[in-house]
DNA sequence: CTAATAGTGTCTTTCAGACATTATTAT
DNA sequence: ATAATAATGTCTGAAAGACACTATTAG
């Protein structure tokens, strides 16, 4: 299974002989999220690219995986190096998928594995955040990955308290729980359903307390907060 | 918490300087599942381990990845090499998860990308096959890879028809489906409970068919049919 | 008051879970 | 007939979907 084991001999393309490690490079790229509770908007951390190819286009923040890093130090290490954002701001991270198109990079092959990393917001402010929802074309197949995971964290939101606390911060409104889910699945749940869904979520709770007024006038939202 | 999940971020060790690329090596080890038809047993090809470390002990069959080799093909590839299973047989294939704790190999860090394979069985014969529900402990942490993976295929069973069809093959009776069932997810459902959700699975047909019956008598199962 | 926002009650549909009952086969 | 195996009908409860209605605020 390792570099230091015979292979069958065999003229097997990618082939890799004993002594003789030609890998792919690895490369972490992280959807890095940030949830504006003013706005209601879930936004995605993109970089601009200062070296080539697709040099002065944005992308994903992304770095090479070193030799013995866990896959959660190289995305906060990306998150800290392309968007600026402190380590200390990264709630949690998580992976979503891995792609292996060998032409993904023209400079070679390179493995990308995605990663979702959520921010405080109060700690991670910066220049380049785009709304989930409305994503500019970005490098590489970064479109492709954004598409694809898009679905994935929205199949999250809700069943991974971890992902969905890093998201939504200690406490929110219901308001704010209805935008971030529309943010990711595309889709406005009813209050009615989204609030017996959050009742069942472990470790959530429905307070008493609500939230200051909105400028426009209406009434107050609930606040929600977890426990432990 | 699984490796798979979501992880709070914590204290954070070692950094990579940039400009100075010293990688993980990456493997792709394979969960190769060949579903027995007759005993209704799912089976997970081991391969037994030729050098060290954990020389004689059994592990899943993995390879390095190649260079600009995509993960479908190192599966294969490790399939083929280790199991003696011809390429032909793997019906299909996909990502599971990865593991990145860098001590477990004890030659050096090493990333492990874990994909399933569903194989043919009338193709794929050979010496080393334990069922899914019965394990032998395995080298490296692939006790652990089995054990997270096992979870995420038994939620994959019935939702992806690729790998539901890969798995039982075109045509299968309801009683072999409940066995699978049983295998992956380490409950058996009720038969009109299955059967209402294979309806619904799209591309899934219940035919008009019964299978021979079996050799202590009883009523003949019902035939299912992939269509298309 | 009205407009804006949010929460609650409730009906419907879908789906999973759990049986009891019926059907078909070998012996 | 009896045992073994499988299919079917049906009841229950959980959950999602959809909506009407009520509540609270700013102006």
């Amino acid at each position: 299974m390792l570099s230091v084991e015979a292979e069958p001999v065999g003229a097997r393309p990618g082939q890799v002989e004993p002594g003789h490690i030609e890998s792919s490079l690895v490369s972490v790229d992280v959807l890095a999220l940030r949830f504006d509770a003013g706005s209601g908007a879930v936004l995605l951390g993109v970089s601009r690219r200062e070296l080539e190819p697709f040099l002065g286009r944005d992308a994903l923040p992304g770095v090479l995986l070193g030799r013995g890093e866990r896959l959660r130090e190289a995305a906060v290490r990306a998150v800290a190096g392309k968007l600026g954002v402190p380590e200390g701001a990264v709630r949690a991270t998580g992976q979503l998928a891995t792609f292996d198109e060998p032409s993904r990079d023209p400079r070679g092959p390179t493995l990308s594995i995605a990663l979702w990393a959520t921010l405080d917001p109060a700690r991670s402010d910066g220049p380049r955040w785009a709304p989930l929802s409305a994503v500019p074309p970005l490098a590489f197949d970064h479109d492709r990955i954004v598409a694809d995971c898009r679905a994935l964290l929205g199949e999250r939101l809700w069943r991974d308290p971890v992902f969905t606390a890093g998201l939504l911060g200690p406490e929110f409104t219901t308001a704010q729980a209805l935008d971030a889910t529309e943010a990711l699945t595309g889709d406005r749940p009813y209050p009615a359903n989204l609030g017996r869904l959050m009742d069942r979520v472990p470790g959530l709770r429905r307070t008493e307390q609500h939230a200051a007024a909105r400028a426009k006038g209406g009434r107050p939202p609930l606040v929600w907060r977890w426990e432990g």
